[in-house]
RNA sequence: GGACGGGUGGGUGAGUGGUUAAAACCAGCAGACUGUAAAUCUGCCGCUCCUUGCGGGCUACGAAGGUUCGAAUCCUUCCCCGUCCA
């Protein structure tokens, strides 16, 4: 425990505040600091996240990226995984209730998340909590208590649910139970700093209200913007499509990234990469005065970050890759290889790795020839035949160069070949028919 | 418990017996342009089969039945949501 263990606050604080959107209240957050420079005694910095769904991705990453920040400065992450509020529903911006989550498919998400958040989090200086552990031990009786401990006028301050009362959408009486188990939380792990999006103002706070009741030491609500996805506009979310999932190949992600409208890379440099403050205004003064092409910063930004999941040589490649597709107009170095088999009674479509796993697929197959819009169907993101056929029509799909057109194009699977293959804008594949 | 309003494709939202797979807009997809950006233009946008055609079949307007040659549109029952009253 000596005292050198934290750096001054102010250099705390600066570090700290970088893409932060707002510290409620900011005083107190810089009292907290100076206390536990004093004491030598680490914040507790509580970060809770719903497994509602299998992976994470680069939006949740912003407010995981803040956590680390804390974990840097010598304080204590407490990453919380809501196993039991998962199940609940946040209503939070979903503005509509959300089907309530089994356990099996919770424990199963937690444990995904984890691994990727292993990625960004130092594992050994990580606190890991599920909040089953105190939740689940709940009493009726101890809810109510709970519940007393708030008020229905101030409940309804919350703008998601004025805006549904004003707008006769239905809400649920257990939706008000939500903000007051994470505020429970709070209490149960001695929260000194809670992290969360912008959105989740209102349950932060409502933290502090019942430590309050608690006798406890208020938390600090710090505040993350919420990182707009890949589409410039709304929320980055896995339903909306318009998000990068952090396990994706490098050069999906590379090119996802560059997707992106330009005015939106500024935020993207702040909120999901390790450049200062400073560094950004000048790229971003570069950029306007004309002395730099936004492209080349854009590539940049997406070179940093699949570098940050990926490793610098992931990354190095995928920009290589980018401009060798896109600028010179061939076709990537190296492609994604899918491979197909004739298996008895159909066709087996095996695609890249995905997670140490091998994804495929079998499709019944008459004789040995196919029609390539049912192939295409088989992939990812490809919704049905029809839509295959669709793509197909409208001159996106080139196969060894030549554009095909004929909805009815066949393969012949008992003839082994390699074929490389364009579907889309974007997508490059090797076929191989073994 | 009572009165009233409402449930249409991913979203908003038209349509109140007959070319309605369902207007329009948004989103999405493809193509052109480009920097795989934005903006713009063009086309597509339920599923399925084939000989890919202004082609065939199937499914669809909360659910189930019914009336009818024919229903998202009419009737019955049920389910769900909201508002007001108690």
């Amino acid at each position: 425990m000596t005292q050198a263990k934290f750096k001054p606050v102010e250099e705390q604080l600066a570090y700290l505040k970088k893409g932060v959107a707002e510290i409620v209240p900011e005083a107190e957050l810089r009292a907290k600091l100076e206390k536990s420079l004093k004491t030598g005694k680490p914040l507790r910095v509580k970060l809770g996240v719903d497994p509602t769904a299998p992976d994470i991705h680069l939006g949740h990453t912003v407010v995981i990226r803040k956590l680390k920040h804390f974990q840097e400065m010598g304080h204590t992450a407490v990453f919380l995984i809501g196993d039991f509020t998962a199940m609940v529903g946040d209503p939070t911006g979903q503005s509509e209730t959300r089907p309530p989550l089994s356990r099996e498919q919770v424990n199963a998400n937690a444990e995904t998340y984890l691994e990727q958040v292993f990625k960004i989090l130092d594992r050994s200086k990580t606190e890991i909590r599920y909040n089953s552990e105190w939740l689940d031990k709940l009493s009726s009786y101890d809810i109510v208590r709970l519940c007393a401990k708030y008020r229905v006028a101030r409940m309804l301050e919350r703008e998601d649910f004025r805006k549904r009362l004003s707008e006769q959408q239905p809400i649920s009486v257990h939706e008000f139970l939500y903000p007051l188990l994470v505020a429970y939380d709070s209490v149960v792990l001695e929260a000194d700093v809670e992290l969360g999006a912008t959105e989740q103002k209102f349950n932060l706070l409502i933290g502090r209200e019942i430590q309050r009741e608690y006798n406890q030491e208020l938390q600090i609500a710090v505040l993350m913007p919420i990182l707009v996805g890949l589409d410039g506009e709304r929320k980055m979310s896995k339903s909306l499509g318009n998000y990068v999932g952090i396990t994706e190949a490098p050069g999906e992600m590379f090119g996802k990234l560059m997707s992106i409208p330009d005015e939106l890379m500024w935020s993207y440099y702040e909120l999901v990469t390790d450049r200062a403050p400073q560094e950004i205004a000048s790229l971003k003064g570069q950029v306007q005065s004309g002395r730099v092409h936004p492209m080349d910063v854009k590539m940049r930004l997406a070179e940093e970050v699949v570098s940050g999941f990926h490793g610098a040589d992931a990354g190095r490649k995928a920009a290589e890759n980018f401009q060798r597709v896109f600028r010179d107009r061939q076709a990537p170095a190296e492609m994604d290889e899918v491979r197909m088999k004739r298996v008895p009674g159909g066709l087996q479509i095996t695609f890249p790795k995905l997670r140490e796993i091998d994804k495929f697929t079998t499709l019944a197959l008459p004789s040995g020839i196919v029609k390539w819009s049912k192939i295409l169907a088989s992939f990812e993101g490809i919704a049905s035949t029809s839509v295959a056929e669709r793509l197909i029509k409208q001159g996106g799909l080139e196969i060894n160069g030549a554009t095909i057109q004929d909805p009815a194009y066949k393969l012949n699977v008992d003839q082994p070949e390699t074929y490389s293959v364009r579907v889309g804008k974007k997508k490059f594949l090797r076929i191989v028919v073994e």
